[in-house]
RNA sequence: GGCUAGUUACCCAAGUGGCCAAAGGGAACUGACUGUAAAUCAGCUGGCUCAGCCUUCGGGGGUUCGAAUCCCUCACUAGCCA
């Protein structure tokens, strides 16, 4: 799915009822007022990634499409990178950030600005932007800073916002440091509002106090009124936070979460979940949605919608072609063909998408378990053989102590951790 | 600055000198069933050269034959006082 292909359902009277349809605006300012905005003219907007990881995430993935829909509506999206509020760190509910050096978190804008372009479309009549909070901050002194800024700022507001309050009252209190946090990002927005006349932040719905942080602020320092809009946290049907496999997040970098393994977490959606997920992170239209909601209720077992989806979003993050291989992978290690019976070129394509390690022959099952990664150490590696969830080229090993004694074609092997876990060995 | 309470494994939480690698719950993982589902049932969850050994109960030091448990100290958190 390149970006040219992208576009939104011209079905709908106007692009608001479709943002409305699609279930991203959760929280806004003015409905009205901002509709209209976003329906006629051109607009510029501006959505803040701040780098505590690596990569960014699914729940990232969401603020990008809904930019991406902007920017085909014809709005003007910038990305904004925290290499400074990345620094600070957002007050989260449960616990103080571990502060990351100065030097790591500039490596993670790096990478999180490549990967953030990647998503739109930066020429054009509206092209997109990139920045980084860190060109405006980095210069400011504390007492310019006090001065200028904090001084707009109550701290009776500021106790208010439900981060802070969240906690104040756990028995781990905030720092000054992350009690900071939120004058740091309205004064993104009024950075932006003066250089850019950027009038619509949005955000996640959790970030909802940040977000009004920056708008009382320009509405106190420019006497202007700006909007927000916040999309909803993205949860599964049983309450769950959406975008964990196996409790490890799902990175949008193939060197954490591979093709095939973003495919498969797709493909493995529930029912119940899967049309409000189409809505979120595919462009398809209306009537093709619909039509596969009609799929899951008459015929759930092909999972359909599932497949629809899983193929989408792995070409939309990493290639049509990765997403291909994904699915040739899938169905080649899902038990539809013996493995003894698949075909070299098969085999290694799909083997290609796993994690891997070379091994030699007599090498000890449960310390190839842990050099796939499919097991934490080697006492969860003989776990898992003792409880029956291992197996070497789909036969069940039994013995703790088994060793890689089997390969098929092209000397390769397929190493299994319960029924969907999978990893290639390679003889060396 | 003072006083009081607290810091236990992924999370919550019990344990107050040996029977503690540490109850219980949640969550994850594995198995059966199934649609590579959901629900349900069962198992399982520090590490290792695994009938043994090693490291863990905020950090460091001490008492003791023996400490998650007692003492000192440092850090952090909460509440109260100044």
């Amino acid at each position: 799915m390149s970006l040219a292909n992208q576009s939104n359902d011209s079905s709908f009277p106007a692009f608001w009822e479709e943002l409305k349809w699609r279930g991203l605006i959760a929280i806004s300012t003015d409905e009205a007022e901002l509709a209209k905005a976003l329906n006629s003219g051109k607009l510029t907007f501006y959505i803040g990634f701040d780098p505590t990881a690596p990569s960014l995430h699914l729940g990232n993935l969401v603020q990008l499409l809904v930019m991406r829909r902007l920017q085909l509506a014809g709005h003007q999206p910038i990305v904004l990178i925290g290499g400074s509020t990345g620094l600070v760190g957002d007050p989260r509910p449960t616990a103080e950030r571990q502060l990351n050096t100065k030097e790591t978190v500039a490596e993670w804008v790096e990478k999180l600005s490549k990967q953030a372009s990647k998503f739109l479309d930066f020429s054009g009549k509206n092209p997109a932007m990139l920045v980084n909070n860190l060109d405006w901050t980095e210069s400011l002194s504390a007492i310019d800073f006090l001065r200028e800024i904090g001084k707009n700022f109550r701290v009776g507001k500021m106790l208010a916002k439900e981060a802070v309050s969240a906690r104040l009252n756990s028995e781990h209190g905030i720092s000054y440091t992350e009690f900071s946090y939120q004058i740091l990002q309205g004064y993104d927005f009024l950075e932006l509002y003066r250089r850019h006349n950027c009038t619509l932040q949005l955000g996640g719905s959790d970030q909802w106090g940040n977000l009004t942080s920056g708008s009382d602020l320009i509405h106190k320092v420019e006497a202007k009124s700006v909007h927000l809009m916040a999309t909803p946290l993205i949860t599964n049907s049983d309450g769950k936070k959406f975008g964990k496999s196996e409790g490890n997040a799902v990175w949008l970098d193939a060197e954490h979460t591979s093709p095939y393994a973003f495919y498969q977490f797709w493909l493995n959606v529930e029912d119940a979940d899967v049309i409000d997920r189409l809505k979120v992170f595919t462009f398809l239209s209306k009537s093709d949605i619909e039509a596969l909601a009609e799929k899951v209720r008459s015929e759930p077992q092909l999972r359909e919608a599932q497949r629809a989806l899983a193929l989408e979003v792995t070409s939309l993050v990493h290639s049509p072609e990765a997403a291909q291989g994904a699915i040739q992978a899938s169905k080649a290690l899902f038990g539809q063909a013996e493995l003894s019976e698949l075909g070299e070129a098969d085999l290694l394509s799909s083997l290609s998408e796993l994690p891997s390690v070379k091994s030699a022959k007599g090498a000890s099952i449960a310390q190839l378990l842990v050099d796939t990664g499919l097991e934490a150490s080697v006492s969860a590696a003989r776990r898992a053989i003792k409880e029956g969830g291992v197996y070497l080229n789909n036969e069940k090993i039994t013995d703790e102590g088994a060793l890689f004694d089997q390969v098929l074609a092209g000397n390769c092997a397929v190493l299994r951790r319960g029924k969907k876990t999978l990893a290639a060995i390679y003889l060396s």
